[in-house]
DNA sequence: CAGGTGGATTTGAACGTTAAAACGGGTGGC
DNA sequence: GCCACCCGTTTTAACGTTCAAATCCACCTG
């Protein structure tokens, strides 16, 4: 494996004229340049990414701590999200390295070790959880960090942070379904804790108001787990309710999928009788049937944004970004 | 932060020392160990990895492309995969890096690129397709790797590997299917050109004839993707085939779901009238209803022996691995 | 008591890179 | 003709670690 010094010899100038090739080449003269960069090719030099790093002390390298589920819970858009992440570093030339850790602040010593050992400059956190304890011990220990997800606390979020509408996304659900003609808008929810989901509601209440529509209490059902069989079960709860309802906005896909299963158990059908959203635009969702309309978070641009506020050079520009999602329109609430 | 310079200037000993007495205590006298370690704790300090790779050339991490999936497809045990596969190799001290490249012999050169630069000592490969052209060109450029699934090629599969016995776990669905008194039992499978699939196939088909049951080709149908939509059309396909069939083993849960939503269409009732099966165990088999029988891989076992076979330090031990999948079994084909 | 033995520790060098300073030759100003 | 300056390049010195060899020292042996 050729090193610099190979290829300085190779193309006889210094070690140095070598690596400025490299990393300032408008310092070199047009005609060494050209030399040192056939030697470059020629040996099929890389530089050594530990020697670098060691000089430079930055490993360009992004942890990124993968969930572990409760049983029976998926994470539908995960590969989609690492994906994007992935793309992300790389254009950027850095790359992501996972780990595990435990949850809350129990986990916050491997993220304290891995920063420290020098195996990464820094963190991207998803799985933003209603008061998460790591963002505060991350900005504490001055450890660089970027969230997927908002900290839902009263007070100021520690650190910067990006995150998707959700409030919006389910406004605009919605305003598409009273424009489809639904007049009677159920929402399926998760339990009161959870600061997205209440951000979600308020998004659906607040439409409805402005629309006319009601959204008292007993239209927002809360399913305690994001499973198939609560999101049923939540439905049936719901048109035991009230059978007038014509419209269930779901706060996820799998509980829409449980929606759409409870109707088709009743007779009846989803599209038609009761127009159906998820949330997340899961790859379920357009190979069910009818298609399920969803509210899709644009991973790329999140994706980007996070990369983009952990690498700026200084926290100059703005370090908290809402990105709207994006509503797409199936079968499940548009019929034909 | 702490470097072992200024451990072994408070520790009064010398650099070399430290370094023993976290790589090779065993040759400090205990109290020089005791007083060291003392001195190590109190500065808090963390051996620097890229120093410590730069001398040894060793990066402890290993390269995992993740993988993009055509449109509608989910894998919905990535995850769990991932998680494996971290907590494996955090166990030996590695760490996964995951990057992203194209498909087939194209995306080489960024594997070449990503060990030339020592950002990785080796690879992890899955999604393995049939005639997988990556694992020659490793083994070819010498670069360590191991692969989770086999190649199916007809000559020997270069390089090492670990993989599930899904011919015997398609057998033994069979096998519990016959025990639960089924008695004519449709299969459903990918195109022909998967390896993968004509494997698990003939599981399906070996017990079937050792059962004296049926198993001729209009059992057998073939889904062009992996998504809930073809396994219905295809279950729709075998039952207007042959009424009378009573069981139905599918490649995937994806295509089970499938088969689900056909038989719940047509009246009849998943675990009763018609068994059914799937495979990978994945998060949605236990959340539908009824719950899904389906076949396990044992993902902690898989990813212990990938990282195992990739970091033996020689490959004296076997370098193939078969293991054995479970049936879980569930509603969908025991009911009560 | 000289000489050997072996365990514990230190010394010196190296891994491959880059930051910073030094160098040398040309240019232009005064 | 002297100095200041700039440009392109080289020299020097680190970054923090580990390997290999050298040294030290206490103990044993004949």
């Amino acid at each position: 494996m050729a090193t610099l010094k190979q290829v300085a010899a190779h193309a006889e100038v210094s070690v140095q004229t070598v690596s400025n090739a490299l990393n300032a080449p408008h310092r070199l003269r047009p005609d060494t340049l050209q030399r040192v960069t056939r030697s470059i090719e020629l040996l099929n030099y890389r530089p050594n990414r530990n020697a670098r790093s060691l000089r430079t002390s930055a490993v360009e390298l992004i942890g990124y701590c993968v969930p572990s589920w409760p049983h029976g819970q998926v994470h539908l858009v995960m590969d989609q999200f690492l994906h994007a992440l992935c793309t992300s570093a790389e254009s950027s030339g850095r790359h992501i390295l996972l780990f595990t850790a435990p949850v809350g602040v129990e986990g916050m010593p491997v993220y304290e070790d891995l920063h420290a050992r020098r195996l990464v400059d820094g963190f991207v956190l998803s799985q933003t959880e209603t008061h998460d304890p790591r963002h505060a011990w991350l900005k504490e220990q001055q450890i660089p960090f970027v969230s997927f997800g908002r900290v839902w606390e009263e007070s100021t979020q520690p650190g910067p942070w990006v995150d998707v509408d959700g409030a919006g996304g389910c406004a605009t659900a919605v305003q598409h379904l009273y424009e489809t003609g639904r007049r009677r808008i159920g929402f399926l929810s998760w339990p009161r804790t959870s600061g997205l989901a209440e951000n979600r509601l308020s998004g659906w209440q607040a439409r409805c108001v402005e629309l006319g529509l009601p959204s008292h209490d007993e239209l927002a059902v809360r399913c305690r787990v994001d499973t198939i069989d609560e999101g049923a079960r939540a439905t049936a709860e719901l048109l035991d309710a009230d059978p007038a309802i014509d419209a269930i906005v779901a706060i996820s896909d799998i509980l829409a999928l449980g929606a759409l299963r409870e109707l088709g158990r009743r007779g009846l059908v989803a599209g038609v009788d009761v127009a159906v959203t998820g949330f997340d635009d899961s790859p379920l969702a357009s190979v069910v049937s009818p298609a399920l309309t969803s509210i899709r978070q644009p991973m790329d641009e999140i994706a980007g944004e996070l990369i983009d506020i952990l690498t700026a050079p200084d926290p100059k520009g703005p370090t908290e970004r809402l990105l709207q999602p994006e509503l797409v329109v199936r079968g499940s609430s548009a019929p034909g």
